[in-house]
DNA sequence: AATTATTAACGTAAAAATTACGCTTATTAT
DNA sequence: ATAATAAGCGTAATTTTTACGTTAATAATT
């Protein structure tokens, strides 16, 4: 790979930084600070929920915000939400994808910093309860979130409308539930996603026509007299459908 | 809107590099760079290109590259890469969008630098030739493309993955077309990003049934004994039917 | 001047997927 | 015992997609 010596490095640095501030020298404050801010979704009892913090430092004390972090000079930017993400809920290995930039000059007043939005999808009963109070951090229901710091509140509607079309054709609602569901659950999830009803008879068709769950012999007795069957999700068998190419529209 | 006082301002700024840092002090160069690529697609008689460049300057001289900037203080990304963009083809207005982030922290030796890759679908006859041959630019046919810089390479491959899911609902295709195309000229566009064969008497079905094509007296004649009729695109129609919420799968 | 080759343009039947809706089943509460 | 409730299975009607036959307009060829 390519490797520049050090005196090219300079050089190269000058030019760079020149470009940036169309002059050579350049104050500490001259350059753009590189955030990530993350949305985490969670999903309970039948209704769409989104952590979100109240923030207790300046700037933007007491006001509702995402949870997010500068991107420090060694890690990358998923490293960095994966780093907030534990340190408020204790989870690690979580769904999460890259949402969008936020980079519009004024996006922050007093300095110049970009956001990289990250949505994650988190099983709501695994996060650790102690953690989240401890950052002031709270579940709120989609229909019911306080007006957020800065852009935030457009990363969540962002975020929405990335899951709404995500959810179309992968089958990540998954990640949304715990490991074994069952069918009507999974149905009020699409619905709580969607934000409309579904026929449960076309619905059970088509999902279990993808042939990636696994029927389990126990009952969901909670949540009817009947009792629902609980499924697993059949990751091998996803992975191997999704290698030929297969297609999950719900 | 939340403003922060001077005072304010230095120890936010403090704060923030030491989060980032893991200290309090730090030299020039202990910082992110802020980059963007465009991945620039043209669609010329049947053949889907990008417009890449061969550098001049170190480094990595001498080898191919996506065409890219700096992003500076005062603008947002989406400038910078329009910045360039006209600097290389002359063209304004350009289809673009972002792609996605490229942060690996050894992603380009020397310094920390991040790069947003954007996509722009630019009819191909109308970029200036003068200019663009200027900068040591050259389309290269999609199955042609040299071996390009860094991890420039990803993210041809990941525009063209994202091309083709875009292209799948919404009717981008025209952005990569003239004013006025013919039925068969739409099709081989494509066929060329889904790479396959289609029925042109269904394609013509599907997309005739949308009604966003308007057909015009004009016939063109050099591409068939025949002649085949000119469209052109329905802006008008295709934003009402967008906000009807209307599907444009192809 | 008639014939051939080429590709645009129109149409229709078969197959597949989606939608709408009826009915039975297991279980708890009354 | 009976009623109430939601799960689970099935089937007909409708819509969409796919496959493919045919005609039409024109330039090149004989």
């Amino acid at each position: 790979m390519f490797k520049v010596g050090l005196a090219t490095f300079e050089n190269t640095t000058k030019r760079i930084n020149s470009i940036i501030m169309g002059k050579d020298s350049y104050s500490l404050h001259d350059k753009i600070y590189v955030a990530t801010d993350c949305i985490i979704f969670g999903f309970d009892d039948g209704v769409l929920k989104l952590l979100v913090f109240k923030r207790t430092i300046e700037p933007h004390k007491g006001i509702f915000s995402l949870i997010g972090s500068f991107v420090k000079l060694n890690e990358s930017i998923k490293t960095a939400a994966e780093r907030v993400l534990e340190e408020i809920t204790g989870l690690k290995n979580v769904f999460m994808e890259e949402l969008k930039t936020y980079n519009a000059v004024d996006r922050d007043p007093g300095y110049r910093c970009i956001s990289i939005g990250q949505y994650a999808l988190i099983k709501i009963n695994d996060y650790d309860k102690d953690l989240v109070e401890k950052h002031n951090a709270i579940w709120y229901p989609f229909d019911e979130l306080p007006e957020l710091v800065l852009d935030h509140s457009q990363m969540v509607i962002d975020a929405l409308t990335r899951l709404r079309s995500k959810a179309r054709y992968q089958p990540i609602g998954f990640e949304l539930l715990p490991t074994k569901f069952t069918l009507p659950q999974l149905q009020s999830l699409y619905e709580a996603i969607y934000q409309k009803k579904m026929d449960s008879r076309n619905f059970r068709k088509k999902v279990l026509s993808f042939g990636v769950l696994i029927k389990l012999e126990e009952k969901d007795k909670l949540n009817s007299k009947k009792g629902a069957f609980f499924y697993k999700f059949d990751h091998e068998k996803y992975e191997e459908l999704v290698t030929r190419g297969i297609n999950f529209e719900v």
